[in-house]
DNA sequence: TGTAGTCCGGAACAATTGTTCACGATTCGG
DNA sequence: CCGAATCGTGAACAATTGTTCCGGACTACA
């Protein structure tokens, strides 16, 4: 089952697998790449060359890249295209079949929405925003310095600091209520522009 | 936007935070960082000891932590804090007051919701999982490498190619949609566990 | 005027570090 | 059976690299 694939990404040993997490982690949690030996200190391995196969053999892969006689000089491929995109798999149309991305490499970037900006995050619970697709549990997120345009919604706090979300209307550019059926409510304080929301719905991706 | 900085920290020269502007870049476009007579070449300083005074004072001024006698040992301080993440402002809960965060400086972790393992992205149009709190126009994320646990959410093929959304359950770990007096409907295809869904109100955002 | 801080050159040293060579053990597929 | 890949030990070498000591020039400040 296993051949040889020439540019696609080929199985790693447990080996590789647990060298790449340790360059990955040291690169990301600490700043800094790891040496040979440092490397080898930390899997018991006593030769500089021993751990020098397993570089070798994870830039062969594509997974790193070194820069020769260069300390720590360690570069994983991966960090580029890890800006916070992921690979597009289509569209799901209500009803119809799955349009799938035209192309492979597709990729839809998230970076914009956590970033730019005096942004914040409100933790939603219960079900109040329900009827905007909002539900327990839900994040919001906030830009807190943008100006407020005509349809936009906001996250406001009404006269007994409940947080309350408005859609921007009209000339006057008033605060609506956007939950229908809500009570008109005085707007006391904005808390900013809704631009996003974000659920987890595993535990594991906190 | 208000340029209101406080001045916390100690000012630095025009060279010094020339010198920390490169040590940044290398760090986050190239993966590592500079040497000392790397950073030497770079400013035309012929000495590594001319780097070194730099160093010090940048290490001194706490913007940046060094391990003695480690080469490319520099850890940026602000690396720490300057992942995925957003200040949390509080938590909505419905029909009640705000409730603010307890500490000014809590902040909420985005970054392992676009990475780690496989994920990919599935955008939505229409309604169909509008009773998931799913809106048209959002971005479901994806993850096809972990292991599928009882009450997971996964998103599937039926046999016409349409997207559904199903909920694992019982034993038998068997996929039942999720969308009450939903057809039931043969699963072809499972694309992966459904760990969480992004949307964005503003197309600026994007 | 003196002291401290910034800024740099030049030289030298010791340590760290990447690399290579020789060699062996094991597994796996053809 | 052989070759290729994996996974190591051990020793040695050359280069890179951090550090320090010796200088000097300049600025700011009390």
């Amino acid at each position: 089952m296993a051949m040889l694939m020439e540019k696609k990404r080929t199985t790693l040993t447990k080996r590789q697998q647990e060298i790449y997490d340790f360059l990955k982690d040291r690169i990301q949690n600490r700043g800094y790449g790891p040496t040979v030996r440092e490397i080898g200190d930390n899997f018991g391995i006593k030769s500089p060359n021993g751990v020098m196969c397993h570089l070798k053999a994870l830039e062969k892969k594509g997974l790193i890249t070194r820069e020769s006689n260069m300390s720590r000089a360690i570069c994983l491929s991966e960090a580029r295209t890890q800006s916070h995109s992921l690979p597009l798999i289509g569209t799901a149309v209500s009803g119809s079949p799955i349009r799938p991305a035209v192309s492979s490499d597709e990729r839809v970037e998230f970076e914009g929405l956590f970033s730019g900006g005096d942004k914040a995050c409100l933790q939603v619970r219960g079900h109040a925003f329900a009827s905007l697709g909002i539900a327990d549990g839900d994040q919001l997120i906030i830009s807190r310095d943008s100006v407020v345009e005509i349809d936009d919604l906001v996250v406001a706090l009404d006269d007994r600091h409940c947080v309350t979300i408005c859609r921007i209307e009209g000339e006057g550019r008033q605060p609506v209520p956007a939950i229908p059926g809500a009570f008109p409510t005085t707007t006391r304080q904005i808390l900013g522009t809704l631009v996003g929301t974000v659920r987890r719905y595993s535990a594991s991706q906190r």
